[in-house]
DNA sequence: GACCGGCTAGGACGATTGTCCTAATCTGGC
DNA sequence: GCCAGATTAGGACAATCGTCCTAGCCGGTC
């Protein structure tokens, strides 16, 4: 955390960014401001621009995978786990409201330049959707965990949009019982969540 | 319709290319490759790109209200008219697995972009919002009709922004289901949705 | 046929972009 | 003290951006 290469400040930076601003919408002189280096400087670091972008991802992944396990270790339950991920739409309520969600509006964005990069950073979305489809598993509700941690990945996504569009912290908090009284409905039995194939 | 007037035929490419590639990486240039004009000749039809993103808007705003108005016409039942909102999503599959929600992506992006616009788009998504809203009063959920068309729209969000980054059409339809099957348990009585304030 | 307004084409403009190049600076080992 | 390699600064580059300007075209009106 305290390595202060410049490597890392250039991918900090332009994570911050990148998620304030959006990819295509932040330039090297953006980061260069923040950083306090040349704009020439950065191609002894990277390559390019993608890159960056690549490194961003990968911090990103690290950084969540570090959270998961965190959750993990905290809670026996996966019930709790789950809750853990819910809670994350009040713990970053603020920053929601102004910038949506990190891994949402960053996959969003990059589908719609069909940036090469699709992939790797589906890859966040895909590490929770696995994550939680281990929690609802465990759960036993081992036929529909996968459709259960999509639809909950879903649900929070479409909280997050509509929070950053209306920057509605009622709405979050409202929706954030909804989701818990829903996960409760989960955990007993059969939920009224995936009635059937 | 069929008005294809010059300043018509820019605004319906700019409404295309915008949804397709974003409002920022559209520029003038791809524009007038589609309606085969001059680049420079924009600026006796409008003073600014920004102007032509407000045109657009108006242009969704009023198709999307004379959708809204079509529904309530084809369907006595205010069951059967949200249900042709939720069938957008299988309706516009394709589109919404390359592009995603055409509201959802531009609100984001303008957020993102701190872009004046932001109000004006929006509109967009509390057009459908006012909208759902009545239809859950005339279905007898008054209290918390807001709260239903809120969490309705939040749905449909997360379903499209998913759906585009995994291009899974399987989920579109799973959630779908799951979203009529929600809609039913509101019509009845007292749904599961709002247990209380 | 002269004239005038709306429309168009095409290019010039300054700014900004990602990228690349070169020279200067810093750092550690001998 | 000196040298080699890593790091940096700063500018040049071609391309592209939104914007603006000017000259020409085309339609009607006297």
């Amino acid at each position: 955390m305290t390595s202060t290469t410049t490597r890392d400040l250039i991918v900090n930076a332009a994570d911050q960014l990148f998620y304030r601003q959006g990819f295509e919408q932040t330039s090297f002189a953006h980061i260069a401001a923040v950083v306090a280096i040349s704009r020439g400087n950065f191609y002894h670091h990277f390559k390019s621009k993608d890159e960056i972008l690549d490194a961003v991802i990968a911090a990103r992944l690290q950084a969540t995978q570090q959270m998961l396990d965190r959750w993990e270790m905290a809670s026996k339950q996966p019930v709790d786990r789950i809750r853990s991920f819910i809670q994350i739409l009040l713990v970053n309520e603020d920053k929601i409201k102004r910038y949506g969600c990190p891994v949402g509006t960053l996959c969003t964005e990059l589908a719609k330049l069909g940036h090469g990069a699709q992939a790797e950073a589906n890859r966040l979305f895909t590490l929770f959707r696995c994550w939680l489809r281990r929690q609802f598993t465990l759960l036993g509700r081992k036929a529909d965990a996968d459709v259960l941690a999509m639809h909950l990945l879903a649900r929070s996504q479409g909280v997050a949009t509509l929070a950053n569009a209306f920057h509605d912290e009622k709405f979050i908090r409202q929706e954030v019982r909804l989701l818990y009284a829903w996960l409760d409905s989960c955990a007993q039995g059969d939920g009224p969540v995936t009635d059937d194939a």
